[in-house]
DNA sequence: GCCGTTTTCGGCCCGACTGTTTTCAGTCG
């Protein structure tokens, strides 16, 4: 775990525990503001610690917080975390994250029954004394009863890869619904974050019981939670591309809400979220003698009534845009509502759509362990309207995934030129290849071997449990190696299958701008690695950007919306991003760290006169292997 | 506990549903 993460995954817990004290709810929210806050941060939160000054730049950490952190990158605990955890039993936060359990009741829970955990919680159930709190009736237990099961086999959070196929299922089931005029996704979702908690669903119908009916009942339903006029919740099953990503049967919630077409944008701006932009959003309604609601933008009077109810006419109401526009803010592109200082902005940045992608630079052939024939994984490019495909498949020590060793991969050099001789100018075919970060940041082939290549996406794929340090170090090493375009999926993470590795990304990112080698975003769902954190990092380091979607079969290359996705959630613009290039700019970008990296070898092996895609030279490395 | 285009003190977002109770508290997003 990351210290940030260390530090915020505490300052959460604080903010529980002073739940469970009833403390001030304000008071509450500023530890829960300052978590994120630290969550977000691209720096380590010990960088910024020697300056309190630093620290309390960052919206949301005022001086009391900056004590407490300072303390914690210093010692290692928070003195007040300590007194809590004292105080409140540890074991009580995690109740609050059941579905159904909020502060106050985990609280007469403990304080009128004994419960500290989830064991002694379970007991006051099976013996029948948790019916003896206030409120507490047969209904409300059994509710618990569900929310644990549910935590116990469903409670993570689902890939974005996973929850988008379901979700875009189910607008299409709802527009289908007659009296239905309107449906979409909202929520984390259309944010594009890359897990997801729950769906949310926005419909707009002339009958809303209908559409409510048939939200209800669709197939993949396994329990209705609630059913209203306006919002129902279901429980549904996964659809089956999760089976990548988890073994277990595993569940999602799925709420649908309807709403007056009048209100459809201020409805989607509310239940896209994120929280603390809707917040943002509100406040500024507020300064400007305004209130804002899922129904719309409305002047501001005393009467305590919802003005939605009096007949009150909105400022805005039936597009999101209108609703900024009112408000004085830029449209703002859901990726980046995150209050990470977007509400602020004069104009909303420029971001990368998929669209602007026109080369794919990093395919496997079944040569390792992708599908296609060079030929056809060239033509499945072709027709997306790219410019540039590079195949790179696996270097040598990738063993289980078929890696080419330097005779294979010359071998694959002729083939691809009777590729490049058959297709002509359609596409431009690079010769490449994902070559292994070694453990020590050494490249799985030599230097002669790789000059051998139009193009070098070197990865990380063993080793994956390094210590901070030494994955920091391997990663440097092979960025500087002169033959390294693209750093490929940085961190090695796998949703469901491990954690990868936690390098300091600011120094990884530093030696990439240096050298010129640009970051991948691996497009896969699984991965989604550079995560968005790191690719604003990036970005403000001004870090060339590459988003690739790993390619195995024809249908990966439909992934790219993650990775657009996630860059997007990152503000790369599409100039940052090297797969927007033309061809001329991108062939010469390669090149030139190519003729760099012939000449810092220049005098060490004998050079004959084969030709790459660059038509230079090429050195005739022997194959030592 | 944070913060300032009314403020260094006094504010700090808003509505829907469930379950229990009979007018509303608790939870959620």
């Amino acid at each position: 775990m990351s210290r940030n993460t260390d530090l915020a995954d505490r300052l959460d817990q604080m903010a529980h525990m002073l739940e469970l004290l009833e403390a001030s709810r304000f008071r509450i929210i500023a530890y829960e503001r300052a978590a994120a806050a630290v969550r977000d941060l691209s720096e380590d939160i010990a960088d910024l610690a020697d300056d309190p000054k630093r620290l309390k730049a960052i919206e949301g950490i005022g001086a009391k917080m900056a004590d407490k952190i300072t303390a914690f990158v210093e010692t290692g605990s928070i003195p007040d975390h300590e007194e809590l955890k004292a105080e409140v039993p540890e074991g009580l936060v995690p109740l609050l994250g059941l579905s159904g359990l909020g502060p106050k009741t985990v609280r007469l829970l403990w304080k009128q029954l004994g419960v500290e955990d989830a064991e002694s919680l379970q007991r006051v159930i099976d013996d029948g004394s948790i019916l003896g709190l206030p409120r507490m009736g047969e209904k409300t237990v059994e509710n618990i009863k569900r929310a644990i099961a549910f935590a116990q086999s469903s409670g993570e959070r689902v890939p974005l890869g996973v929850a988008r196929p379901m979700a875009e299922a189910i607008v299409a089931h709802m527009e289908k619904v007659k009296g239905v005029t309107r449906a979409a996704y909202a929520g984390s979702l259309r944010r594009g974050r890359e897990t997801i908690g729950d769906i949310d669903i926005l419909v707009s119908a002339k009958d809303p019981t209908a559409a409510h009916e048939a939200f209800c009942t669709m197939e993949s339903v396994t329990r209705v939670l609630a059913q209203g006029a306006t919002k129902s919740s279901v429980q549904m099953e996964l659809g089956k591309r999760a089976h990548r990503w988890s073994k277990e049967e595993r569940a999602i919630q799925v709420d649908l809400r309807v709403v007056p077409e009048a209100s459809w944008g201020a409805a989607l701006l509310y239940f896209t979220g994120s929280k603390n932009h809707n917040v943002r959003l509100r406040e500024r309604a507020l300064a400007q003698g305004m209130t804002l609601n899922e129904y719309g933008l409305y002047p501001n009077d005393d009467d305590p009534a919802p003005p939605q109810q009096r007949n009150v006419k909105a400022v805005a109401s039936r597009t999101e845009a209108s609703v900024y526009k009112a408000l004085g803010v830029p449209e703002l592109p859901p990726e980046i509502r995150e209050d990470r200082g977007e509400v602020k902005l004069n104009a909303p940045p420029p971001l990368i759509e998929a669209s602007d992608i026109k080369a794919e630079l990093h395919a496997h052939t079944n040569a390792s362990d992708g599908q296609m024939e060079i030929e056809a994984l060239a033509r499945a490019a072709a027709k997306r309207g790219y410019h540039t495909i590079a195949v790179t498949d696996h270097s040598r020590s990738s063993a289980q995934a078929g890696g080419l060793d330097g005779k294979r991969l010359r071998e694959q050099a002729q083939a691809i030129q009777r590729v490049r001789d058959e297709l002509g100018s359609k596409i431009s075919i690079l010769h490449g290849s994902e070559v292994d970060i070694l453990a020590d940041g050494s490249l799985d082939f030599d230097d002669e071997t790789l000059a051998l290549l139009d193009h070098v996406v070197a990865s990380p794929h063993a080793a994956l449990t390094q210590d901070p340090a030494t994955a920091t170090k391997r990663l440097i090493r092979a960025i500087e190696n002169p033959h390294t375009r693209v750093l490929g999926h940085p961190t090695g993470r796998v949703f469901g299958r491990r954690e990868g590795l936690s390098p300091e990304m600011r120094d990884v990112i530093a030696a990439a701008v240096e050298q010129g080698v640009a970051l991948e975003i691996n497009a896969h769902w699984l991965r989604l690695d550079l995560r968005d954190t790191h690719v604003r990092a990036a970005v403000e380091a001004g870090a060339l950007i590459a988003i690739d979607c790993d390619v195995h079969r024809e249908a990966d290359f439909d992934h790219l919306i993650y990775g657009i996705l996630t860059a997007r959630r990152g503000w790369v613009s599409p100039e940052q991003c090297v797969n927007t290039w033309d061809r001329g700019k991108l062939h010469a970008w390669l090149k030139d760290r190519h003729t760099q990296a012939r000449e810092a070898k220049r005098g060490l092996g004998h050079c004959a006169e084969n030709t790459t895609q660059w038509g230079d030279a090429r050195c005739d490395a022997e194959d030592s292997r």
